[in-house]
DNA sequence: CCGGTATGTTGACCACGTCAACATAGAGCC
DNA sequence: GGCTCTATGTTGACGTGGTCAACATACCGG
């Protein structure tokens, strides 16, 4: 069901934009995302997107903010799981992250790629990104209390793993990592270095 | 001595776009940068960046990539210390990477922030990349040989290295950070958590 | 049924990347 | 030294694309 309730002129015209956005931009990366090819695509004019986005930039920051929202609620799927397999949760916190960032690239560059001001002309964007991290926190909050971990702030222990996972997406998807590496063993590699990096133990 | 050694019309036009377009980079984002303006102030006509560049991402590919060699040499001088204090020689290569990162926000996200096509057709770029990473490898290495560290595929480790440094420096400049953040401390938890993650131990 | 506002359209402008045709200056050769 | 050739730089022009202003229209409440 991609018809919207049609309330008006077009319907919820707001939310096609950004939803053909993010399909353009995943079938032929930012660049290709046009004005004039997004207003066509959905049977309207150019200038139509500019009664619901001040410019372009609104329009890809909305996008960004939505793929946000989408990795967070797949994260938020894992998370939600039993406490007690918390062992393995980061791990496959870890990997689902990944995955999102090698099934959407394009849209993964977006969401991260803008210029840092447009963070903070845009705070839809800045909390969609904070949300993400929130509950990233609650997960070694939890995970803490399993005592298994070092109690530290888990916001910096939050900050280390996401910039962790987020490097080595950014590094695949960007093709700096070269072809004789097998993803799924890196990946598992990244969060088994964290979680051990991280562990309680008797000396140190 | 910006003056280059003047060998034709305009003297090395070519390294003069590169550092030109490097500088407008540092002070407007990638965005300033147009073939006019970088052709207005360097007193040359908008079209003679074509006689040096096929088009505008071949001159960015070519600041991406002198931007891995500034960093690399920059991570050069660190790595060629005395051998005896690998201790913190990725401590110290982390912050200093992460320095670089926060120094030259915009250059540093064009070196990353190309999309991935651009990769595949600009050999240039990727090599640089890779002497960053072959660099990061050969500590690995050594650092292997110390005993402190696992026995693994030393490449999968710095790429493990490289994905969280280059993680943590991408959310920073984002602004995905939030301000009540030690940077430093920052740093130092993420270098600390890895080498902690691949340290040998008894059990494990 | 009517004005008002939210939404969409059209025309126009300007900035910019880029190409083609033209200009010019060093290099190499005599 | 003068000539030719090619590398380098210039100018004019075109097409694309973002964006604004003026205009059109449809749903809203009264």
């Amino acid at each position: 069901m991609t018809e919207q309730a049609k309330t008006y002129h077009h319907g919820d015209l707001r939310t096609a934009l950004i939803d053909e956005a993010a399909a353009m931009i995943a079938e032929g990366g930012v660049s290709s995302i046009t004005m004039r090819a997004l207003g066509q695509r959905l049977g309207v004019s150019r200038a139509a997107p500019y009664r619901h986005f001040r410019d372009k930039d609104a329009l890809l920051v909305a996008v960004a903010a939505s793929g946000f929202e989408r990795l967070g609620a797949r994260l938020g799927e894992i998370g939600a799981g039993d406490p007690r397999s918390s062992v393995d949760r980061l791990r496959r916190l870890g990997e689902e992250y990944v995955r999102f960032a090698l099934e959407s690239p394009a849209e993964y560059r977006v969401m991260y790629g803008k210029e840092a001001l447009a963070r903070q002309d845009h705070p839809e964007l800045q909390a969609a990104g904070n949300a993400l991290f929130e509950q990233l926190v609650a997960v070694f909050e939890a995970y803490q209390k399993s005592g298994r971990i070092k109690r530290q702030d888990p916001r910096a222990q939050a900050y280390v793993a996401w910039g962790a996972v987020h490097g080595v997406a950014s590094l695949l998807i960007d093709g700096q990592i070269m072809a004789p590496v097998d993803v799924d063993a890196l990946v598992r590699q990244t969060t088994r270095t964290l979680l051990e990096g991280m562990r309680v133990r008797p000396a140190d």
